[in-house]
DNA sequence: CGAGGCCTTGACCGCGGTCAATGCCCGTGG
DNA sequence: CCACGGGCATTGACCGCGGTCAAGGCCTCG
């Protein structure tokens, strides 16, 4: 995974001054006080967030309860990627967890940057294929760990999240309830 | 996600003509035998497999056990996506159920043409995201749907994996054991 | 100081995994 | 042509992980 940091990194490196001029001219920033919401259910999602400071969750309702599904930080993309790419009403909610600064970017502006330059929507491929990536192996972690382990990994990987984020929604991304998770650290601090 | 294959399908029918030849020219054609793999473990993933006729399978080995990810019937790319995008070695097999045709793209080639092609690159790009999208929903399914539920659903929108594939494949496929699934479609045929 | 959020802990139980026996279908060779 | 063996599916017995429900503890903030 990191070596796909490392390609996008490269590949911004790599970026016209123009441009990186055009996107700044689709680019605003804007704060989102903790508590709310960047993007809620219903509503369909016309922008990407780029995480400029604060941390945000990304969640989902069902049968009432919270499955957070990402957690975003600096330097972070935030988006509901299916209302997005197909703007359609989002089934999820982007929530600041504490108070965000971000850069936003307009859908249909970027769509139009990613006809007519290849560095952008090779740019775009590179992000999605890091997505992809990510997707692929919490798919594999969710069939071949138990909770406990899938727990054990993200305490090495993602300390932040581990520090940060409450339980019950670490819980949630991890697949448990929140009170399998309250045991699982017992057992594991014993 | 039908929206999806139409946007992909559009983009295909606007192609260039020269854009068409030039990946035709880095394409060639293939038998695999049933039984053959396209993909072994341990081999980096240097090609993508268009498939003309046949199906295929691609699974891992996880403690001695096959997990089947995906099934590819006429018209889908079999790829390992991990191996193909970081040029690393695979964890996964991809394994012809029948006799196969497939057009196969070298992965050098085709990214070479991706970055001169803007045409090519948004087809690209259009693939990843249809599969990040198909990933996002089997992960959302594993979470909220219960092993019949999963059965059902496949039943529903999948007809011919259920009746091409054996009940082991399909088992691991759907993240069960294939006692567990043999027990669910007797149930469900009562 | 009281209320509401959040976490912890206990009791209970069901889904689905494992192990093992049995059945069934089919290809192969005697 | 039948007998045997291997691969795949079915079925039963058992049990453990993790979910649910419910009670209780602990902060924080008004």
């Amino acid at each position: 995974m990191e070596r796909y940091f490392k390609k996008i990194e490269e590949h911004l490196a790599s970026l016209d001054p123009e441009t990186l001029s055009r996107l700044n001219d689709i680019s605003s920033e804007r704060i989102y006080p903790k508590g709310s919401f960047l993007l809620e259910a219903g509503n369909i999602c016309r922008h990407s967030f780029f995480m400029l400071e604060g941390t945000a969750r990304k969640y989902s309702l069902h049968d009432g309860k919270e499955i957070t599904t990402e957690f975003y930080f600096k330097d972070d993309i935030a988006v509901s990627f299916r209302s997005y790419g197909l703007q359609i009403p989002s089934e999820e909610y982007i929530e600041a967890v504490e108070d965000c600064k971000v850069s936003i970017t307009d859908y249909y502006q970027y769509e139009a940057l990613k006809k007519e330059s290849l560095q952008i929507a090779t740019l775009d491929l590179l992000i999605m294929e890091y997505y992809a990536l990510w997707l692929e192996e919490k798919l594999y972690q969710q069939r071949t760990m138990d909770a406990t382990e899938r727990y054990v990994s993200l305490l090495n990987k993602n300390t932040e999240i581990i520090q940060q984020m409450k339980v019950g929604h670490i819980a949630s991304y991890l697949g448990v309830s929140f009170e399998t998770l309250s045991r699982i650290r017992k057992r594991l601090s014993a």
